[in-house]
DNA sequence: GTCTATACGGGGATAGAC
DNA sequence: GTCTATCCCCGTATAGAC
């Protein structure tokens, strides 16, 4: 029933089980994080055995590297976007704040894998060391504009800081929701800092 | 609760064993984090096999949360010492920022450990849940104090944005140590609060 | 009370058949 | 490209030696 097209270079076989298993590597990891759930267990979703994702991902580790960069996919435009004005950058983080509150699986999924990659022989090491770089550039120039003649922080501070009270903010709202209003607190940081931020109202 | 006062406060053997493997633990977590040490470990560390570690300690876990409540014993006074004015908090958080800086297998161990925590069956959870629960009170009131009569930001807002902050710095000091000076940025963060900090210079 | 020996189920990873 | 079979390590549980 296969008929190949060799004309049209549309997915291998390998290609698109590849895909099943990032989906399932996806869903699976952002509901229940990274730990409890098992090769075999994505193995079952995308339908076929743990051996057999191996045969496409070298190791666990692997599938979630994919997921991450996948899902950075979606939110690089939001911030690398080199055509963004600085304010426009600082509101689409505060979007992709308000948009996390609705996905705690991936949220506790990233701030999971941040602390274990922060040792330096884990595979997602460079991955988050150069993220981090990469975000602490573009903040720092968007702050360099938004914090022109302020004598509050620097704008490489200022990159550092938000960067981390995002973090830090993530963490302390995984454990306790009703205490911590995410949010809020950047926008409270963001005005502390002296820039004024649009807040967009969608509910 | 009255406890027996022998003569010879001398050790038990159960007790100097316990001791051992709370110890071993504690540099072998500090030194590779929780999940990467097993239990196989830590009893070869100490000196007797996994099975001898469990008559001591019901679980894995459990060696953790008594190295975790054993540290605390060390911050707690510095933090949550009822005798303590404000400023004096606020100094002394800082220098445990300073003193962590010479530690980073310990911040690690944290970091990683307050992010799988947020997982509601991670047997750290509750650990975490009221060491930030009391952190955020403790720090409310200080705040209240310090930010009397200042419009920057709500005391609880300020103590919630201080220990995200601090967490937030940690993973970003431990991926890059020589991007992100913790001390600084927290001592700015304070600056741009309004709150003075006394620096005391101990290197 | 302290500890060893041992076994179980499940995990990630590998080798080789198909 | 995918499978089965297998390996080794993990945390945990139990039986029983001392």
């Amino acid at each position: 029933m296969t008929e190949q097209t060799p004309e049209h270079p549309r997915l291998t076989k390998g290609e698109r089980t590849r895909q099943r298993i990032i989906d399932a590597a996806f869903e699976l990891f952002s509901r229940s994080g990274y730990r409890a759930v098992s090769l075999r267990d994505i193995a079952a979703h995308a339908g076929l055995t743990h051996a057999g994702v191996l045969h496409h991902f070298p190791s666990k580790e692997a599938t979630l590297i994919d997921v991450l960069t996948r899902r950075d996919q979606v939110d690089a435009p939001l911030v690398l976007d080199p055509g963004l004005d600085s304010a426009e950058l600082i509101e689409n983080l505060v979007g992709i704040i308000e948009r996390n509150s609705r996905i705690p699986g991936l949220v506790s999924l990233y701030a999971k894998l941040s602390a274990e990659a922060t040792d330096p022989d884990h595979p997602a090491n460079f991955y988050f060391t150069r993220r981090y770089e990469i975000l602490r550039e573009r903040l720092t120039s968007a702050f360099a504009i938004l914090l022109a003649d302020r004598p509050g922080v620097s704008p490489e501070t200022a990159a550092v800081q938000l960067l981390a009270l995002l973090d830090g903010l993530q963490v302390q709202w995984l454990l306790a929701p009703e205490s911590v209003d995410m949010r809020a607190s950047a926008l409270d940081y963001l005005r502390l800092l002296g820039v004024a931020v649009e807040e967009t109202d969608d509910t």
